[in-house]
DNA sequence: CCTTTATTGATTGATTTTGATTGAATATAG
DNA sequence: CTATATTCAATCAAAATCAATCAATAAAGG
């Protein structure tokens, strides 16, 4: 039996019953639970159902539309292996700030498989996807800016400032060694700046395309970056880093 | 027997028999006391029943909160009639606030037919709904509330101390004479507080169904409300709440 | 045909839940 | 108000369930 075709019959079976055990799936379908664990935690993992010990429960709604969604995307599969590779800096009961941008928001996906945490972000596209997570999650208020779908700006200020982030996952637009980090409006780089400042650690989560490119407003940092995630790096540009302190991460397929 | 499916039919047994004890429930779901207890202190937290010494009550005057991703949205049509008598208080270049709510998401459906407006909101759903409408749009911060989908606590306080809104339009669970508006969620009390405080004008849409109930935390407003919309009333309440100073708005087809 | 990849079921140690026991807190009766 | 009887929350060991791992099998690709 293919894994689709189980995964449709455990949603009907649910939506009969509510409540389901392992046991009961994995005689009704005729595998091994070990099998049904492994189609229950990746139907939880996207939504569609609601998992819990001994068995699975039914959710009333399967998968809307998420909030403020964004369509066009570039280098995901890159994204992907670096949210992958910033997945495993995160335990269970971190605090940890997330920025806007894509390849945040790809971590942000991932972060169901996290119990626990609180989340801390400004980029309302994160904040839909955890929405239903169950970990503790709060926004920095400020302006909206439309084109980034995140909170920007002086009212920023002091939410962040009441708060202190143990890991803050960053994105940009560009990256140079001279000016480090740069994006497009001044608001956001300001409450970027907020961010990093209260940070215990700050990690940049930035695909190759974003190096060597520079943006309007630099952010600048009073410290060299903590990490630096990415997919692909050039020798020298990883020697600089390194030399300044900033721990390099290369996500390649392993993750 | 799933964790699940016990809380499912322990609140199918006090719909039943309003008051049970922890014995009966024992014996009826076949588990030990002491897993009674912890079901009961889970479900207390959350909200769903009453617990008394010896056992569970179900709460009486606790209306359900509507959850937000519930398809069948009640009294949809008296909502979209006191939403439009809202917009016909709103001017270009307002500023003005939106609570959380169905009836209020109504409004800010409703907010494309006017131009510059500042909106202030704590609650996302309306702030997907501004997000491409061009105006200024300013999102309190705070925690997030999965059930409203707003955003609550102590951490709003800052943002909403610095801004002066003209109007602030406010949804409620509940409204009595007596306690005025009132909530399932201190946090959320707590925010509508501090903004009502600093609004220049309090405006509570409420439907009829929200008269004479009354949820678990008041939110208290050192004046009087400025203007209820709503779209039944009886007389009493009316004069009453006319007597006080405010103003009554029913809203029939009209608008 | 062989190699590589993905899937399954079994096994393992770790985690979670459960029921029993305890002393503390609360209610009831006198 | 005190004494007694319940009920409670905390703790612990046993049972159930889980996630991770591994070998066996099936499928895919060269």
């Amino acid at each position: 039996m293919l894994t689709a075709e189980r995964e449709q019959r455990i949603l009907q079976l649910l939506r009969d019953s509510d409540v389901l055990t392992v046991g009961a799936l994995s005689e009704a379908l005729e595998v091994s639970e070990a099998t049904i664990r492994r189609d229950l935690q990746g139907m939880h993992e996207r939504g569609l159902l609601e998992r819990i010990h001994g068995g699975a429960a039914f959710k009333p709604d399967a998968m809307p539309e998420p909030l403020f969604a964004d369509k066009q995307e570039q280098f995901t599969e890159a994204k992907q292996k670096i949210a992958a590779a910033a997945l495993a800096m995160i335990r269970d009961y971190d605090t940890i700030f997330l920025d806007g941008g894509s390849t945040i928001l790809k971590l942000a996906q991932l972060l169901e498989s996290r119990r626990h945490l609180t989340v801390v972000t400004n980029s309302l596209m994160a904040a839909a996807q955890l929405m239903e997570s169950g970990h503790h999650l709060i926004l920095c208020g400020g302006e909206f800016r439309a084109l980034s779908r995140t909170l920007v700006g002086p009212l920023s200020k002091p939410i962040l400032e009441s708060i202190a982030v143990d890991k803050a996952f960053m994105g940009t637009i560009g990256f140079t060694l001279s000016d480090g980090m740069s994006t497009t409006d001044a608001n956001e780089a300001f409450t970027k700046e907020q961010v990093m400042r209260r940070a215990k650690q700050v990690i940049l989560l930035a695909d190759h395309s974003k190096f060597g490119t520079r943006s309007l407003v630099r952010c600048q940092l009073d410290r060299p970056l903590d990490v630096l995630i990415t997919d692909a790096i050039d020798d020298k540009l990883r020697q600089a880093l390194v030399d300044l302190g900033t721990e390099v991460v290369v996500s390649d397929g392993s993750c």
